[in-house]
DNA sequence: CCTGCTTTCGAAATATTTCGGACCCGTTCA
DNA sequence: TGAACGGGTCCGAAATATTTCGAAAGCAGG
């Protein structure tokens, strides 16, 4: 029938003959239905890039996509609410909007994994940012069929291989601060970490420890704890270092806000800071300057982080190619007042370098 | 042909017989096409109608309407986050998607008031909730012509009349931090209001001067400034004050974060708190628990007008008739550590309460 | 080897889009 | 005046796309 089968008319049916498939094989590729196998799916979609295809539906709706969908697991944290900053203003020059969604907050209808990816869709959704870990593979799967933008903003848990991420060197950070600590001459340092399963958490650590063994520091169990990053655990975990024979002269807490729990506690039990313990915190939040002495804390580029992941988002849409699925964005340490030289013991050696700038 | 035409199936090509055109001519009615001639339309309208056809994409699709849009000045204040958290909590309930948009963030095309409403229209957006001052009247005008349903949270400046607005009773706030400061046995009651511009700085001021007066206490200009809601605000302010031949022995702040810079100005220059300067803060934000020490404040129900504001947008998309184009909810002082009796002079007359509960 | 279940696929039914032609109307020109 | 022309609107045949639904194939568990 078809004499010319190759370059007339670019249809459905001509990329179905292509692959060797049906018509609506191919249909259901193009609007990712669920009920074609892997392997073929696979197939269709190289076709579909080869031959550029696009349904009607996809041709008329042109402009479309001026929104991202930005998921959190809440807006309690200072964490939350500047990666969403940085979000924003991305999102401001890029013309896009950003729709708010809160997990934890599981409305009447829970939205399987499906609809939600379909309804990115319907409503003409560039992508999605996740800043959570609870983010299912089975919601992860259901984007990526239906080839939808998302990336996952410092996952918990680490993400899929094939999923795009932004993070911030959490490992350095932990060792900048220990150093830190270290070169203003201190020895018994504690570390109060996150939840111990984060990623985040143990990248922290494992810097923090580098950090002590390449000094010749021995790492001590009882120094180290994990916990929520929430006051609460702070004030905790503070509790249960001061009980200690010997507690250390320095702690570096795994957020600001686990850090301000050990302030109250400081102020409660009238152990001056830093005078008679020194405090790094993580994250580099506002808290971090307001709170009283501002804390020195290892500061994570937090909208920076929220920039990229859109515009990680805005180059997956418009096709670009993207060399690396991971993104880690620098930490620093910002030296404010509440590191000092520990009270008792000047260090050895040469003198402790002068509070930095 | 067809033997039984009417109770069959119910498809496109049934309805199109009915009428007597062709199931295209159905079809562009169903999807809202153009070309169809008014009077084909109503025609087919009318038997879709009778006949209660739906398309397969209409089988399927959400009922419109289902986004709010919620505008801020910046997410720089725990005030915003409170109310923001206030919105999605209601949002997740009712199933409302919630677009976040921050003003200031002005971008490349900055979208005149007319077409940023009308753009709420083809957008298919239930309404606004405005959380700032920047939002003219012009914007205003342009919603009520289209009948967009919009609220405005604690107008800085007072709305128009005719404007739904949600707010908390800062006069009454204002009334019981200076009560429960006069109660503790101060006389020297000083207060640090927002920008003076603002209505609820003003009323929070008034309320602090209807209690002082009540207390027989007269108003000292120089115990009263004003400026902008933040820490630096609270430090300027508060070098101020202790630089006064008579300081004050209490501090109302009409904010936390302007407390907070108290907070850390008292620090600064040895002055405890509470034993030599009560203060007290507005707002009742994370900050004023978890500060050091932790602040006695007004809290003001930020999450419920967040709240109310959406079920104010909703109750007027669903035409319900509203009764009050204005919700005033309640501010209740919420008594911490930041207060205490003034060390010097135990009040005359009658002894004072202890420390509220 | 059957049985019941699931997964995957495509034929047929249904829906939508494209595109050309009919028709109407005003304008131009013989 | 009326035929010829141009441009617009509206419709439907045919082409294209999507959905439904059942059949085939694979896969436990008897």
């Amino acid at each position: 029938m078809d004499r010319l089968s190759r370059p007339s008319k670019l249809t459905l049916a001509a990329v179905a003959a292509e692959v060797g498939v049906s018509a609506p094989t191919v249909s259901k590729v193009v609007n990712g239905r669920e009920d074609v196998a892997e392997a073929t799916r696979a197939r269709v979609l190289a076709a579909l890039q080869r031959t550029g295809y696009k349904s009607p539906l996809q041709r008329k709706s042109i402009p479309e996509h001026r929104a991202v969908e930005v998921v959190f697991d809440s807006l309690n944290s200072a964490y939350g609410v500047e990666v969403l900053n940085g979000v924003m203003e991305h999102a401001a020059v890029s013309e896009m909007e950003v729709i708010l969604s809160i997990t934890g907050r599981q409305a009447a209808s829970p939205l399987g994994p499906e609809e939600r990816a379909q309804r990115m869709i319907d409503e003409g959704r560039a992508g999605m940012i996740v800043v959570t870990s609870a983010f299912g593979s089975a919601q992860l799967e259901a984007f990526k069929r239906r080839q939808i933008p998302i990336v996952v903003v410092d996952p918990l848990n680490p993400p899929p291989a094939d999923v795009f991420s932004v993070g911030a060197s959490n490992w350095a950070g932990g060792k900048a601060a220990a150093s830190h600590l270290l070169e203003l001459g201190h020895r018994k340092i504690a570390y109060m970490g996150g939840p111990s399963t984060a990623e985040c958490s143990q990248a922290r650590l494992h810097g923090y420890m580098a950090a002590l063994m390449a000094g010749g520091v021995t790492v001590e169990d009882e120094y180290i704890s994990s916990g929520p990053f929430k006051p609460e655990n702070g004030v905790r975990a503070m509790k249960a270092l001061l009980a200690l024979d010997d507690p250390p002269t320095a702690i570096f807490a795994g957020s600001d806000s686990i850090a301000l729990g050990v302030l109250a506690e400081a102020r409660r039990q009238d152990v001056r800071i830093p005078e008679e313990m020194s405090l790094v915190g993580f994250d580099g939040t506002h808290q971090a300057e307001e709170s009283v002495p501002p804390l020195t804390s290892v500061s994570q580029p937090l909208q920076e982080m929220g920039r990229s992941a859109l515009s990680f988002i805005l180059r997956q849409k418009n096709g670009e190619e993207i060399d690396s699925r991971r993104v880690e964005l620098a930490t620093h340490l910002v030296v404010r007042e509440s590191t000092a030289p520990p009270r008792a013991s000047t260090p050895l050696g040469e003198s402790p370098p002068s509070r930095a700038e």
